[in-house]
RNA sequence: GGGUCUGUGGGGUAGCUUGGUCCAUCCUUCGGGGUUCGGGACUCCGAGACGCCAGUUCAAAUCUGGCCAGACCCA
């Protein structure tokens, strides 16, 4: 088997094939962008909904689920909003035999579907502030060529929104938004920048948008999150409102974060390798894979004692998986490796002897456990490949953004570019074409590197109110 | 929206220009047997494809048209 396209020269062939090599979905099925999500695939997904779960829950959010069809009608309500997807819904337009009265949308996006109902339940300022969340499947009739977890027909999405007393409260929730993606991220292993999006490019219907983009090579960058502000946009036609104190009625200001399956696509572009995919143990199908290594003369022993192993890590919650296998032991090390499993614990009739195992993780530091304590031993391999490697991402990450002070710099850029800008829309589009990409925006806290005070707009020239922005080439 | 190109077993490909030598090449995959087993094994047997519909022709994977699917470039 050869090695996977050069990362770094042909990035989009080697994302493709370290995903269809580690078998996280198949391709397939005949619907353009609607991958099937195979057995493995599946279980790193349900690992990081569990992520997302724990992290949006312990801030304060409540899961709900709200239906996936949304009448037209009701879809409308928005201006900006309905002129942002129009172009990208599916329409469900007959019953059976009988065309429907009112056509019904695949929610691409559950705003509209929610605050008809939000508007019933939320009465007194008592009910505020109220935050709810869902992990539901999403659909955007997608034009260009897809790709998997990047670009997709069938999204799974995740969701949370809020509705808040006041303006502040709700850039308060915003704020605690992004303090919960950062927890995840770390959880991950995952670098960022949020930043706060060009008015051009923000959520249709937002007040602002709060986008998290991660650098994937070059000057590539992958956003995997929003948080958005919508201030009073979406209460007032679908009249969100609440009694205050003095009995007045008030329109609710509103949040919404979401994340998709990008999260996993961008986890296996930031940390894959020319052997694949890397995962970190958060979200690994299999934390550990044992392999037995068995020879004519050795008998059982090893698969003996790989089964006892993997029982007795089972029970101290570790996921694992014994290849019994009939290949040789080399091609299971390149088919785990290429999966992104954390650590190999390969048996032998000699550990089998000791009570020991060789353990290698996936960054390839190999080390010999035992005898005795396996369970602790295996657990603090684990801890310690998640830390090396966060700090094998941080230092590519740092790497990942280099300053431009002249237009023409931005045509070859080979990280993403950090410029002073004037905050002028017309500059902000000699930017974008400059770079042949996009102003990602003004970093919220402080920027991956330092740069010192902004100096003049790097398209007019102006010294007065400029700013650092981002900018690069979104995926 | 405008243009260019592509479609061959489960995946990747050769063949197409100049129709016949193709009941279709090679790699991989899959099923079975044997020898193996500490970094992608070898060997034997077997399975599996010309996107769809028409047309031209003695003869179509190959030429023509339509359709469907996909990719790329430009706005």
């Amino acid at each position: 088997m050869a090695e996977l396209p050069d990362k770094a020269e042909h990035f989009i062939d080697w994302y493709l094939e370290a995903v269809e090599v580690a078998g996280l979905t198949d391709k397939r099925y005949p619907v353009k962008g609607m991958n099937v999500w195979t057995p493995y695939g599946f279980q790193a997904r349900r690992q990081l909904d569990g992520l997302l779960i724990r992290g949006i829950e312990a801030s304060g959010s409540r899961p709900v689920e709200f239906p996936t069809l949304i009448p037209q009608t009701e879809f409308q309500k928005e201006k900006e909003h309905v002129k942002g997807f129009d172009a990208q819904v599916y329409w469900v337009t007959k019953g059976g035999e009988t065309d429907l009265d009112i056509p019904l949308v695949l929610r691409p996006t559950s705003e509209t579907a929610m605050y008809p109902i939000f508007a019933l339940w939320i009465r007194s300022h008592k009910d505020l502030p109220f935050n709810v969340y869902q992990i539901v499947n999403t659909f955007r009739y997608e034009t260009k060529t897809t790709r998997p977890f990047f670009r997709i027909r069938e999204i799974h999405f995740f969701e949370e929104h809020t509705c808040q007393l006041t303006d502040e409260a709700a850039a308060a929730r915003c704020q605690e938004n992004l303090a919960t993606f950062q927890g995840i991220a770390e959880a991950l292993a995952l670098p960022y920048v949020a930043s706060r999006r060009p008015d051009w490019d923000k959520f249709p219907g937002a007040y602002y948008s709060i986008a998290l983009d991660l650098p994937v090579g070059g000057a590539r960058t992958l956003q995997v999150g929003t948080i958005h502000h919508y201030r009073e946009n979406f209460s007032r036609p679908y009249e969100i409102r609440y009694e205050d104190l003095a009995g007045e009625l008030r329109y609710v200001h509103q949040t919404t974060f979401g994340l998709s399956e990008r999260l996993l696509g961008a986890t296996v572009a930031f940390h894959g390798d020319r052997k694949g995919v890397v995962f970190p143990s958060s979200i690994a199908p299999y934390q550990v894979v044992i392999v037995p290594i068995v020879s004519q003369n050795s008998g059982p022993i090893s698969t003996d004692a790989a089964r006892t192993l993997a029982d007795r890590l089972r029970a101290a919650g570790v996921r694992v998986y014994v290849d019994d296998s009939e290949e040789r032991p080399g091609a299971k090390y390149y088919l785990w490796e290429s999966r992104g499993v954390p650590l190999r614990l390969e048996i032998g009739p000699r550990e089998a002897a000791e009570g020991t195992v060789t353990a290698v993780n996936r960054l390839g530091q190999k080390q010999r456990i035992g005898p005795g304590k396996l369970e602790d031993g295996i657990r603090q391999a684990l801890v310690e490949y998640d830390q090396a490697l966060a700090a094998q991402a941080r230092e590519s990450f740092q790497k990942a953004f280099s300053v431009a002070h002249r237009l023409e710099e931005l045509q070859d850029s080979t990280t993403v570019r950090i410029v002073s800008w004037c905050g002028n829309e017309a500059c902000g589009h000699q930017i974008e074409q400059a770079i042949d990409g996009a102003v990602l925006g003004t970093p919220e806290g402080p920027l991956p590197i330092d740069p010192g005070s902004p100096a003049e707009c790097i398209a007019c020239g102006k010294r007065e109110a400029t700013r650092w922005v981002l900018a690069g080439r979104p995926l």
